[in-house]
Parts: structure tokens; C-alpha cells; sequence
DNA sequence: CACACATATATGTTGAAGCGAATATATTCG
DNA sequence: CGAATATATTCGCTTCAACATATATGTGTG
């Protein structure tokens, strides 16, 4: 890869978090793979709106797509590169420090579990690691370490 | 701090590192502090183009500045928060794995070591850790540790 | 105080990115 | 095939950020 390209690379990977919607969608995808609708729902957001920027996602390599007839199920990119994916993962270790990606991640649990589904995603597939979450609490795609291990 | 906010600093901070001349900026700051010129010189790229950079990343909070008579020194600045610190930190030690970032700062080293220097920086202080390094090499001020410590 | 030097900011232009609304595509089912 | 559902894309608009160029501010020196 010559000098310019990878320059290029790492400034994208920043401009894709740089959204708060992308952060936002990256959080709910740090155990499992999330169905499209579970986002709009969990995110309060508009359909085209989580469609656009979850292909944004793909587009930098962030997240992978697989289809499951109606449905497509989006999830987390591990970058083969360890210096990339060590930037990842702090990453999500720091959206997890704040109030409002715990929020939307109850928020993601809640829909998937409620007894009162909405309509628009009520046959929608669930993610397996958060409905199964009732008997035993699912493997974190990062594992989750002490924090104290990165400070300085 | 409320959730709104919240979510904005964490955007800002990548928006703030979704720019290649400020990745090649904060990749110059790794050990110490940097008077201004010499950025320019070692980048390649006009005095306005760095500063206006520079300026950005300061009302970001990722750098302090400091004068020093005619000069301004900017230095990079640890987050308090150990999960952001710890994003800039494994943030930089990617940078550090590109040859484009390493060939930046052999520049820089050579701009400030050498014998016959540029007119626009002649008189610039130089920074202590890079002229100093003749004899001892500087404590880095993300402290140097294996990699494979983030590895998954 | 006038001049030179180091750095910062203002200006006008250009291009990218986000958004809502509308529309298109793909899949399943009858 | 045609309707219904899930998801993707297009369009027109607006906002923002980057750039080069020019100019302003601040500091030391004679």
C-alpha cells in the first residue's frame, strides 16, 4: 500500500466515527449481529436513515452484511490489522462509558424482549446473544477486560 | 454532562482525527512539544494550512499551545478520561505503524539535526527530546508498551 | 516608534456529507 | 404473477469543512 493510501485509510476510518447515528449503530453491534429494523426501533431513527449509514458502515470495512431472507443482518468488522482493531476496541470501550449508549443498549434489549413487540419488527429475527442474555449472559465480541490495563 | 453532549464530544474527538494533515500533526507531538515552523517545514505544507490545523485541534482540546517569545510551542494533551486517553493512545500507536508517519517524523528529526538549516526555521528552538536524542533517547509520552496488549 | 519575523485569522470558493421524502429493489407468500 | 414486507437508493437541499490567498496580530529589535 503506497504512503498516501494509508494516510487515506486511517482518516476514513475516523470520518466513519464521526457520526453520532454511526456510534450510536456500532454500539448496539458490540456483542451480536443486529437486524436492520432492531436499529430503527432501539435508535428511534428513520429506516432510510439507518439504511444509509449502515452502508456507509460496510463500505469502510466497519461492518459486514449477511441476508436472511427479508432480513439483513448487520455485524462487526474485526480489522485484521491489530494496531486498527486495538483503536476499535477502545473505542467501544469508551462508547460504553456513557449514559446514553447504555441507554440505547437497554433500549435494543427491551425491544427485543417485550412482551408488547411493536408490529413493524414483531416477526423480525432477534438477536440470539440478548434474548438468550435471559439464562446466561452472552460472550462480548471484544472480550471485556479492566480498563486499567490502557491507562497511562 | 447530559447524553446529548455526551455523544457530540465523542463525535468531535473523531472528526477532530478524520483529517490526514492532523493525523501527521499529532503523530509529530508523540514525545514532545513542537514549535510551529517546525511542522511546516517537516510536513511540507503552508504556515496557514498548519496553523489553521493546529487552532482546530486545540479548540478541540487534543493540544495546549505555549509562547515562547516570537514562538508557539504545541504539545498534545492527555484526556483525563482513561477510556479517551486510551483511544488517543492506541490512536497514535497505529500511526505509528506507517511508514508515512514514521518517514514524517525522520523528517522532522532531520530538519531540526541539521547542519545546514533551512532560513525560515534557523532560529527556532528546537524540541529538546529530538536534539537530545543524539545521546539519550526521550521518554515517549504515551509510554512505549508491547502491542499485543490490545490484541483480541 | 518603525520594522522584521512568527503566527493567526478573514474571505471567497469548492466539495463532501447529512437529512427527509419519495422511490426502487429484493424477497416471501398467496 | 401480484401484493406485502424489509431494506436500499435517489433527489434536492442545507450545512460544514478544507483550501489558497490575502491580511491582521503579536513580539522582539534597532
Amino acid at each position: 500500500m503506497k504512503a498516501e493510501e494509508q494516510l487515506a485509510e486511517m482518516s476514513e476510518l475516523f470520518t466513519a466515527l464521526a457520526d453520532r447515528t454511526r456510534l450510536r449503530i456500532l454500539n448496539l453491534l458490540r456483542e451480536d449481529e443486529i437486524c436492520v429494523c432492531f436499529f430503527s426501533e432501539a435508535l428511534n431513527e428513520s429506516q432510510p436513515k439507518i439504511s444509509r449509514h449502515l452502508a456507509y458502515l460496510r463500505k469502510s470495512g466497519l461492518v459486514d452484511s449477511r441476508r436472511d431472507g427479508k432480513w439483513m443482518h448487520y455485524s462487526l468488522v474485526v480489522p485484521e490489522e491489530p494496531a486498527k482493531a486495538a483503536v476499535l476496541r477502545t473505542t467501544l470501550e469508551w462508547l460504553w462509558d456513557r449514559d446514553e449508549m447504555r441507554a440505547d443498549y437497554k433500549n435494543l434489549e427491551q425491544v427485543c424482549c417485550a412482551v408488547d413487540v411493536p408490529v413493524t419488527i414483531a416477526k423480525a429475527p432477534k438477536p440470539e446473544a440478548i434474548v438468550e442474555r435471559e439464562s446466561v449472559p452472552a460472550e462480548p465480541l471484544f472480550e471485556a477486560e479492566e480498563l486499567e490495563t490502557y491507562l497511562l
